[in-house]
DNA sequence: TGTACATCAGTGAACGCGCGTTCACTGATGTAC
DNA sequence: TGTACATCAGTGAACGCGCGTTCACTGATGTAC
């Protein structure tokens, strides 16, 4: 039965959606275009009007995962402080809720096994990331934007190394898991407000 | 037709080393027991009279990836230095020569959704890591060994997350993947060497 | 030491299942008149 | 505005392929005598 443009439209969308979170919690692998599309509240048979192929909605999902994720937390309101982002992105509750979390733990070791696309929107994502962090990092508006920028991504390494890990490890043991996310935490907020202490007042400085 | 005792043991120790480094390059999903099996000169039919199950080999070849790989490097004469070691871990060449990598970065993420026994023998690594990491830090032997340890699994994460989105973005953006893996390179140099600036001569106090 | 036979590592065909993709069909949409 | 019809989004069955696993069989091993 053919249904109007718009919800056409959103039907697709509640694909996408709906993939964006399934990839990230199963990998891209771990679930089948019929699953998702019933996810989305459809039959599979539908699919390819919408898409070319499942890698073609993957390198779609891996843009949203970027988009509705983070860049959203790394401009919300209440985390204009690194620190209290770092909190929550190295927390239990993210380490646990992997469906709707970073894309780059979600599957990072994956990507460069995937479809080319995939990788061009995982790293179009990545590079955006870095992008915002370096603007959160203390000292921004000063000379030196290649130090920070190297600060910046010292530091999304150790994010995406801390809470693959931690998700690795929680299973089996979880006071490791705990102790990865509480060491990452301390180091790189540490390392995050080391550009203001090694030049304290920067921040009035322009 | 049969074989020796030993040539059947030698069998199986093959299809672990293919195992192992197969499943670095292409994933758990990616390599199939045919191929394995092929790979180590055999033909699949006989799997599994050495393996209940291809997860059961999986976390054999875990364990063999972090035996293999690691441990040498980190207790390698000429790895003596830390620094040193950090330069080849985040150098173009590991990035890309995965299947005899670390498997931490070659499958990381992917852990939390495998077989509990793959957790568990990878979790087992990741620890033995840890402490190979601690023992090589500046200040070992002093007391705070936690503190060192927080440092330890700092590093790490910084080199896992680090060396995997730097193979993620490799084939879309060269220039990108080459920056991650120097910035976090000279941040976790600089990271590494801290705890000896911290407390200077620590190495002369006990 | 030599011989007969039970064992069992390895072979290759086959099974069963899941999954990506295709296709004939349905019926609501939206357009031409 | 109303009506007839072409379009096309969505359905569900089916196809084809790959893969994990099983199984009857082979023939060398190694043991009992």
């Amino acid at each position: 039965m053919k249904v109007t443009k718009e919800k056409a439209a959103e039907h697709r969308a509640a694909i996408v959606r709906a993939a964006s979170r399934m990839f990230r919690e199963r990998g891209f692998g771990g679930v089948g275009v019929a699953e998702i599309t019933h996810e989305a509240g459809l039959t599979h048979g539908g699919f390819y009007g919408h898409f070319a192929s499942k890698d073609a909605l993957a390198a779609e999902a891996c843009t949203q995962a970027f988009a509705g994720g983070h860049a959203k937390v790394m401009a919300g309101a209440p985390h204009d402080d690194l620190a209290a982002y770092l909190d929550h992105y190295l927390s239990p509750r993210h380490r646990d809720r992997c469906a709707d979390g970073c894309p780059m733990a979600a599957y990072g070791s994956d990507v460069a096994r995937q479809d080319k696309r995939v990788q061009a929107r995982f790293t179009e994502g990545t590079e955006r990331f870095v992008a915002a962090l370096v603007e959160r990092l203390p000292g921004a508006g000063e000379g030196k934007t290649g130090a920070r920028r190297a600060r910046a991504i010292a530091i999304l390494s150790g994010m995406v190394g801390g809470l693959t890990l931690a998700r690795a490890t929680a299973k089996s043991d979880p006071r490791l898991s705990a102790e990865i996310l509480e060491s990452v935490r301390a180091q790189l907020t540490r390392l995050a407000g080391e550009a203001g202490l090694a030049r304290p007042h920067a921040q009035f400085s322009d």
